[in-house]
DNA sequence: AGAGGGATCTTCT
DNA sequence: GAAGATCCCTCTC
């Protein structure tokens, strides 16, 4: 009968809609800190290699599901947005999903259909699904039969003014002001913080010109990474207690603490 | 601090 | 036709 309705703006649309800037967005001190990229970097003395080296590549992306799950963790995601603001986030939580024996993953199986296809595809490649209508969830596939890896949260870096914008825009009470480590701090929340949706399913982190990762300049140690189940997965059986999800110790922006392993971890010293 | 419900729509049975 | 790798708001303790 009657057409529905659709008052709902895509982030994207809703950055590249704004005036091109946010005062907030400005530094404050004529010598910016990190500009990242942008600007036409033409001095002669700087070759354009110490820039590209620093993305991550084919060879780190190549590892088994668990095991990259925890590399993850310290590592930088960036997002260039067609205007050439960068945002960047620190990796301090993650999900390992298994190939077709685990029973939470949406591979579980080992079926391949259409919004699946990416978690199939060479290490590195995004699966960006959508879910609950509303939201989006990335991963990245590693080694492995339909294997990847979802990440959870960020601790925001850089562009955390356009993050706030990019979240805001779709909360009811967005006159409250989000906190730095509440921009990022969920697998749905980072996506929008960082203008991800599904446009980016397929693509590749060691390729493609908008979206990769950077090593980080501070990777957690064996100690400093807690184990736990994974979350909202109660449906998968036995596999929903595995302990596959990853997160850096005492974080802030960690979504979902386990208190009972931090705890056991504690008496372990 | 924790429980409960609504939003919203693609995917697969 | 039902459920979902979520988030946010509101209500209650």
């Amino acid at each position: 009968m009657m057409p529905r309705k659709r008052k709902r703006l895509t982030p994207l649309n809703a950055v590249q809609s704004k005036p091109s800037f946010s005062p907030a967005d400005t530094f404050g001190s004529p010598r910016a800190v990190l500009d990242g990229n942008s600007s036409p970097v033409t001095s002669k003395y700087f070759t354009e290699e110490t820039k590209t080296s620093s993305r991550l590549g084919p060879d780190f992306f190549n590892q088994p599901c668990i095991s990259l799950a925890k590399s993850f963790l310290g590592q930088i995601l960036v997002h260039k947005l067609p205007d050439g603001r960068e945002l960047r986030g620190r990796i301090v939580e993650t999900e390992a999903y298994l190939g077709g024996e685990d029973e939470a993953s949406h591979s579980k199986g080992g079926k391949q259909t259409a919004r699946n296809a990416a978690m199939f595809m060479k290490p590195g490649t995004l699966y960006v699904y959508q879910i609950y209508g509303i939201y989006f969830c990335m991963n990245v596939s590693s080694q492995g039969e339909g294997a990847a890896v979802l990440l959870r949260s960020l601790e925001p870096l850089q562009g955390l003014d356009t993050m706030r914008q990019l979240r805001s825009a779709q909360r009811k009470g967005s006159a409250r002001l989000l906190k730095d480590w509440q921009l990022c701090n969920g697998p749905s929340k980072l996506c929008q913080a960082l203008g991800i949706n599904k446009t980016f399913d397929q693509k590749d982190l060691t390729q493609d010109s908008a979206v990769w990762m950077e090593p980080g300049s501070e990777v957690p140690g064996e100690q400093a990474v807690v184990t736990a189940a994974r979350i909202g997965v109660s449906y998968g059986g036995e596999w929903a207690q595995k302990p596959l999800r990853f997160y850096i110790g005492g974080n802030k922006c960690v979504s979902v603490r386990d208190k009972v392993v931090e705890k056991e971890r504690a008496a372990a010293e």
